[in-house]
DNA sequence: AGAGGTTTGGTACTTTAGTATGACCTCTTT
DNA sequence: AAAGAGGTCATACTAAAGTACCAAACCTCT
């Protein structure tokens, strides 16, 4: 929020600037106004590139980034979540307790507690509502 | 192909027309200079942003359409695709047997095949390999 | 018509997955 | 210190998932 701010405060200086300079090169006769419009045209089109690139990372690729709230919200633990990675990689109870050094034990309590925190009924389906939830 | 060159062969013409209406209307005093260069920023700044989002969308997000030669290299039936994305929906054997009116053993069967296509030994791995190609 | 691939379905079996319950340990909070 | 939450693990069980093998029906192409 407040690079936003910043950003945005050091562009319209940017732009006050160019203005500036704009009026006075084509007054002085220093340069050509058709360079100077196109100049001005050439540094908007890139602020405009910028600042769309900025507003689609957090706007329409909101998939990416997972959504930690969510995890709290639905109150799963940080082992549980560890365990919720591993069935995204295909791997069996087994797998993921060799993986987490603990037994296919653990793993089992883990995923049924899993799967009653995502209302699943499968691993399969606790995997398709997380990532439903950009959890995953 | 065609609709990228049509598309910047209309943007170069707007922009010679901007220009020549610019420079008209600073020599005829119709219209402020400031003004008129305000416009032009304006113009391009939008065109900044709408070519970004353009190529935003098929450089950043190549992730969206499936792959069919893949499929096909894979030598994945239609059939077999069916009960790939009944899996991917979190569906027991028995439910994608219920989707497509066959029974869970022909589903079984079906899984059984595709475990070995995509080389996977449970069906959560087989959606795993399956996304890492863009089949799914 | 016959070869070949796909789809379908069954039986029988093994292996994972998932549930239920109880127990113990370790922190953290009250 | 007691309560509560998380994590660990085990047993015993049921339910899915997966494998192997076989067989019939159905297309499609030659």
């Amino acid at each position: 929020m407040k690079r936003t701010i910043l950003i945005f405060g050091l562009l319209i200086l940017a732009l006050l600037l160019l203005f500036q300079f704009s009026k006075y090169a084509i007054i002085s006769g220093d340069l050509n106004s058709e360079i100077a419009i196109a100049l001005i045209a050439i540094v908007f089109f890139f602020i405009g590139i910028y600042i769309n690139k900025k507003s689609l990372h957090k706007q329409t690729n909101p998939s990416e980034d997972i959504d930690h709230k969510k995890i709290e919200a639905l109150d799963i633990s940080k082992r549980e979540y560890e365990v919720l990675v591993g069935i995204s990689e295909g791997l069996s109870n087994k797998e993921i307790g060799e993986k987490l050094f603990v037994s296919e034990s653990t793993i089992k309590t883990h995923v049924s507690n899993l799967l009653s925190k995502l209302n699943a009924k499968r691993r399969t389906q606790a995997l398709q509502i997380a990532k439903d939830f950009n959890i995953i």
